[in-house]
DNA sequence: AGACTGCTGTTACCGCTAGTAACACGCCGG
DNA sequence: CCGGCGTGTTACTAGCGGTAACAGCAGTCT
C-alpha cells in the first residue's frame, strides 16, 4: 500500500530529523554557536549532504534547533506570567524564571541569543542593506508575547497596542541586558538582581532623591 | 637624525592607519558587518597582509573601527545626560539621542551591535566554554557609563553601587531592544517611542489599572 | 523478471574566507 | 658598497558552507 509506505517513510524521516537535531544540540553545546556543519554531521555519524537535505542550509538547522529551546523557555515564562499572584510577584517570578534559565545553561542561552547569522555564505553580495534587525529571534518572540500579555491585562488608554509593544520589547531588553551582564560578572545574587529590576520597573527611578552633593540638578 | 626619522615613520604609520580605518568604514557601511578583509584591502588600494600588519587580525580591525563610532556615540549621549534640565527631560533627551543615532545610520548601528565575533578562525577549539557574554562592547560601555552617572547623581541607599549598575545595564538594554524593534517596524514616531519608554521608567507600570475584563487578577 | 521511482548515503569538488610565509623594492645610516 | 628596516607583493594553507554526481537499496508498476 502506498499510503502506509508514505507514512512509514515520513515517520522515519521525522525520527531521523529529531536524531539529527539532538546531535546538533550536543555539538552546539560543546563547541558554541560557531559549530561547523562538518562537526555536526560527524557527531550524527553521517556526512554533510544529508544535513543539507534535511534542513536546507545552516541557518535552517539553527532555526530548527533554536525553535525547540525557545519554545521551552517561552512555556516556562508563560506559566510564571500566569501564576495566581499580584502583579509585582508575577513580574518577579517571570524575571527569576528567565534568569534561572540562563544561569542554568549559559551555552544554550548564548546560542539562542545569536542573531540570524546573516547570509553566511559568500555568493550573494546582499546588495539591499536591510535596516537594523540585530536582535535574536527569541528576544523578538519574548517581546511580542509580553506585549500581548500587557495589552490583554492592563488598561493603557489610547494607543494601548503600540504602547504595550514598546513596553514588551523594552522590558525584555532590560531583562536580557541585565542578565547578560550579571551572568558575566556575578556581582550579586539572583534574588538581589530580580528585586533591583522589579524596583526599576516599579518607578523607583522617579521616587529616589537627588544626591545633595551632585552637580547641581 | 634617527629620532626624526623615527617620528616621521611613526606619523606616517598613524596616518596610514587612519586611512585604512576610513576605507574599512566605507566597506562596512556598504557590505555590512560581514565585510571581508579582501574587500577592505581592495577598497584601501592595498593587499591583505598590510591590514594584518596594522591590526593583527580581523577582530583587531573591527575593534579599532568600533571604538571610533562608540566614542562618538558615547560623547553625544554624555552631553544629553549633562544637559541643564530636570531629570525627566534629561532622560528623554538621552533616549532621543540614541534613537536618532541609530535611525540616522542603521548600518553603523548594526555593525556596532555585533558581539565580539568570537574567535572567528578555526584553530583553537575554544575548549573552555565561557559563560554568557553575548552583548556588544558598545552596550557594555553604555551600561557602565550610565551606571556611573546614576551612582553619582542619585541616592540609592545601601548597595547603591551594584544597584546603579543593574539599572544602568537594564536601562541601556531596554533602550536598545526597543530601538531595534522600532527600527525594524516603525510602528510610531520617535517622539512617541521616547515618551513611552520614559513613561515606563517613570513607574507607569505600577500606576496603571488592571483591565476590568482581565483574567481575574 | 525487469525497468522505474524514491530515499539514503557517499566522494569529490567549488568558491569563499581568515591568516601567513617568503620574497622584492626603496630608503637610510654606517 | 652594504646591511638593516619598513613597505609592499604573490602564492599559499586550512577550513568553511554548500553542491553535483554517483552508488546502493527498498518497493511498485508493467
Amino acid at each position: 500500500m502506498e499510503t502506509t509506505h508514505r507514512n512509514e517513510q515520513q515517520r522515519s524521516a521525522d525520527q531521523r530529523r529529531r536524531e539529527l537535531l539532538e546531535a546538533a544540540d550536543r555539538v552546539v553545546l560543546r563547541d558554541g554557536p560557531q559549530a561547523s556543519m562538518n562537526a555536526i554531521a560527524a557527531e550524527a555519524g553521517i556526512t554533510k549532504p544529508i544535513l543539507y537535505r534535511h534542513f536546507g542550509d545552516k541557518s535552517g538547522l539553527y532555526r530548527a534547533l533554536a525553535k525547540r529551546h525557545t519554545d521551552a523557555l517561552l512555556a516556562a515564562l508563560q506559566s510564571a506570567l500566569d501564576a495566581p499572584a499580584d502583579r509585582r510577584r508575577r513580574v518577579e517570578a517571570t524575571l527569576d524564571t528567565y534568569l534561572a534559565a540562563i544561569e542554568a545553561r549559559p551555552q544554550v542561552y548564548r546560542f539562542l541569543m545569536h542573531p540570524s547569522e546573516d547570509t553566511g555564505g559568500g555568493q550573494q553580495p546582499e546588495q539591499g542593506f536591510d535596516t537594523g534587525r540585530h536582535s535574536a529571534p527569541v528576544l523578538r518572540r519574548m517581546g511580542e508575547e509580553l506585549a500581548r500579555v500587557i495589552a490583554q491585562r492592563v488598561d493603557l488608554g489610547p494607543n494601548s497596542e503600540v504602547l504595550a509593544r514598546v513596553w514588551g520589547h523594552g522590558i525584555v531588553g532590560m531583562m536580557h541586558a541585565a542578565g547578560d551582564w550579571w551572568l558575566g560578572e556575578r556581582p550579586c545574587s539572583r534574588e538581589d538582581l530580580v528585586r533591583a529590576l522589579a524596583d526599576l520597573l516599579w518607578g523607583r527611578l522617579e521616587q529616589v532623591d537627588d544626591k545633595v552633593d551632585g552637580p547641581g540638578f
